[in-house]
DNA sequence: GTATCAATGCGACGTTGTATCACTGCGACG
DNA sequence: CGTCGCAGTGATACAACGTCGCATTGATAC
């Protein structure tokens, strides 16, 4: 998992400024354990202006810092991306938690399908929704 | 494909009235083969509110009539489906063209993840995003 | 026919994100 | 140090996309 001397690091090694409200942005996702809106990190942020929250968040997202979750419904949420590299996300639909995975099977089964379609393939993303393991445990 | 009949025949066998401003909404997307937004659709139906555009749209999803193909930078389209089932999608930057494709293979996959995680799967969505051979053979 | 209730149209509203633009403060350089 | 240039910021207006509430309409059962 990216720490926040991590973060700041490759904010900085890209050529961008580790200015007080992206220090700021990136301590309040630290301290987040789950997926987040925007709106709800504004409201956590409150010396911080709205855009540049969004600002920070589609940088920190092109930095792979925190990656973008699409819900089932259509609506989205940001996390902390633990491996910082391409993955896919279990999102459950109870409790809300994103995890994480990987799966070079998966990929090239979705690289080959682009192959045979002549298809020149540039990004991809999949999302599995459902109910997670402490979930099911639970109920 | 579904057709207009079947796809008016699926509206009544669940229950749903097959009303005026339904079977336009039915016909504008039978006569498009590009996928389109909502505010399209709205700007050929002048004589159909905007918010019963959204209404149709959102049942025709749940009847698998049509799809909501997210994009790469967020924006959502609707299209067709053309096998009104179960799909994913390679989805070209260039020219916006939506291919649906099935790969029993690719959906094993996705299912082990699910089981190697104890998560009890309901859905998943994949898009694969990228330039088709059309553009890549133009370009 | 007519009663009933699903469906519609309208307009207000909510959410999520972007554009504009004056201002601020980081850091480079003398 | 001082000051200069520009990346970054904040405020606000705006834009895109979608939902809500409610009075009205019209499809269907009887």
């Amino acid at each position: 998992m990216s720490t926040i001397p991590d973060s700041s690091d490759r904010l900085e090694d890209t050529g961008y400024r580790l200015t007080a409200p992206r220090r700021a942005v990136l301590d309040a996702i630290a301290r987040t354990n789950r997926p987040f809106t925007i709106e709800e990190l504004n409201d956590r942020l409150p010396n911080i202006g709205r855009a540049t929250v969004f600002r920070t968040i589609k940088l920190l997202q092109e930095l792979d810092i925190v990656c973008r979750v699409p819900l089932e419904d259509g609506g989205i949420r940001y996390e902390r991306s633990r491996s910082g590299r391409h993955h896919h996300h279990l999102i459950c639909s109870e409790c809300g938690s994103v995890t994480e995975f990987s799966d070079p099977t998966l990929d090239e089964a979705i690289e080959q399908n682009a192959e045979a379609a002549s298809f020149e393939l540039d990004s991809h993303s999949t999302e599995l929704y459902g109910c997670c393991d402490r979930c099911r445990r639970g109920s």
